[in-house]
DNA sequence: CTGTTAGCGCGTTCAT
DNA sequence: ATGAACGCGCTAACAG
């Protein structure tokens, strides 16, 4: 390994020199400093960040914790996020913490140990007690997390109600939601937008449990079919579960949007790749990912607010699992 | 931040005596540990993983450079990474590479920088000159990379002429196929298998462009079953062009599989999303994740062999977009 | 069984 | 404008 000390001795300075130019910063005379970095280039030095972070304890490098990476939502975060750290010199880890808490507190220890400067985080089983010892800063993405952590959201219990709102503006008469998990509080927030707008408008309530599963979301929606034949809608808890939603409809050969109309919630691609293509409130994802990546990049240089929460609106996609009007 | 010294000082002792139970290694005496793990407690110390780095020039740290995280194929094959990798006390790090040379290198640099003890690549654009001044173990996935570097892969030509296969064992007469872009290796022996097992079976290959991109794939089979209406079959390159097959179908008002049978390639999990649900090769994705990774544990721990090459077995799953016998 | 000490590679005073 | 020297937190001889 060629150290900075190796670069010193073939441009003949010293080390302090070496690390003038490299850091540019202090001054070197221009003839040396071309001497410096000829050596750099010809030595192939590259300069150890693991050294440089022991002394600054800072390392360039932040961290990102998704719940789970096979739910199509979160690859787009992820290149919001990279996108916009990249460009300020960061580099991003990610870590997949499978909605598993001892991971997820595994890589927050590892983030620490190893001198990570910021993390943006998804989780609900996540507490603040988790993290109030973390010294670094913590943006939470997706999912709100306590008052103290800087937060990008989107206000999952309104938006639910303009969803079930516009299916009953269509015509639909009997309105079933398929929920998510309850400990995740954006699928608590959605089902009960369903149940007031439903109290609200004097109707009753259907649901049934899709855990944010595809196939137990299409299971649970078929066992519901066959006990209200008359539901003539669905409003799914995530796109996930609407792409399960419309696969019920089509083996009870019910036609959407005709017998059933179906909206789900979020906005990833999987609405699209489906046929019919499924109407749902779409999430400016992308846009999420890079205010939460630039609050975490102000944090870090200390320019940022430490509650500062923002919530984006969602976008009612009109597609073909929803009648026009 | 509580250093190695707070502790010795807290627990009576010497630094080299918290190094000695920290790592389990070296003789201490009972009680002096009891006390040292006391004080580590009490003190809530978490050891700082760059400064041992720096020593030890290891960092328990690895590195998995994926192309496009949005491609369902990838989710799988972390879960198995982050599985074998987590068992052994390392923390995976993910690095989404885009499909871009330049984020590539730069990821291959930073975790250089930072002792990352290895690193698993898929990877078409990489070279082996971007590469072998890399003094880390590197095992390429589901890309065959260079003689020189250990990978897991499967053998994309003869699972793909399998695939033709049974489509024309089947019946169809017609097919096609909806090729991925040339510079990636595994889609070109795809397209090669399909165009020799189309001459050797006397018929003329037909063949569009979905750039392995679900979009793509439905408009170009679009154009080309309005060329060619007479098509009776069609072997996608990947499973999200034949998603996008599907679609076009759709899209054409033709059933499937009676007037179009679909063979997709990978065995992702769209595949079921999708009614009806497409027959595919499956690739034993998480087992080659697991294997990858277990290769690289044993590179970096001296053990493994660099020349080994693990080319797994495909499986036909018959689905609902081809005719039963 | 335990303590002292010398680096790991780098960045930064403080001199010069 | 440049160099010497110290220290970041930790581990591994070596000595006792």
């Amino acid at each position: 390994m060629v150290t900075i000390k190796d670069v010193a001795r073939e441009a003949q300075v010293s080390v302090a020199t070496v690390s003038r130019v490299l850091n540019n910063q202090g001054y070197v005379h221009e003839d040396t400093r071309v001497k410096v970095e000829g050596a750099i280039k010809h030595l192939q030095y590259r300069p150890n960040n693991v050294a440089r972070s022991l002394f600054k304890k800072r390392s360039k490098m932040i961290g990102f914790i998704v719940p789970d990476i096979t739910n199509p939502y979160f690859p787009q975060l992820v290149r919001a996020v990279e996108d916009v750290t990249n460009k300020a010199q960061y580099t991003t880890f990610l870590c997949n913490s499978d909605e598993n808490l001892k991971k997820e507190l595994m890589y927050l220890e590892s983030m620490q140990e190893n001198h990570i400067d910021g993390a943006i985080i998804v989780s609900n089983t996540l507490q603040l007690q988790h993290v109030d010892n973390v010294n670094i800063p913590i943006v939470a993405l997706d999912r709100f997390f306590h008052d103290r952590i800087p937060s990008v959201t989107i206000d999952n219990y309104n938006e639910a109600r303009k969803a079930v709102r516009y299916m009953l503006d269509r015509g639909c008469k009997r309105i079933a939601h398929i929920k998510g998990p309850e400990y995740i509080e954006n699928s608590k927030l959605r089902q009960m937008a369903y149940e007031d707008e439903m109290r609200e408008n004097m109707l009753p309530s259907i649901i049934c449990n899709g855990e944010y599963h595809l196939k137990k979301s299409e299971k649970a929606l078929i066992d519901l079919l066959m006990l209200y034949p008359t539901i003539d809608g669905v409003f799914a808890g995530n796109d996930v579960m609407a792409v399960g939603a419309l696969k019920a409809a089509s083996r009870l050969e019910l036609k959407v949007p005709d017998d059933l109309s179906i909206v789900g919630f979020d906005g990833i691609e999987w609405t699209e790749t489906v046929s019919p293509e499924i109407t749902t409130m779409e999430q400016p994802i992308y846009e999420m990912g890079k205010r939460a990546a630039t609050m975490l990049l102000e944090l870090i240089d200390g320019k940022g607010i430490n509650d500062d929460h923002v919530v984006y609106d969602t976008k009612l996609i009109e597609r073909e699992t929803t009648k026009k009007q």
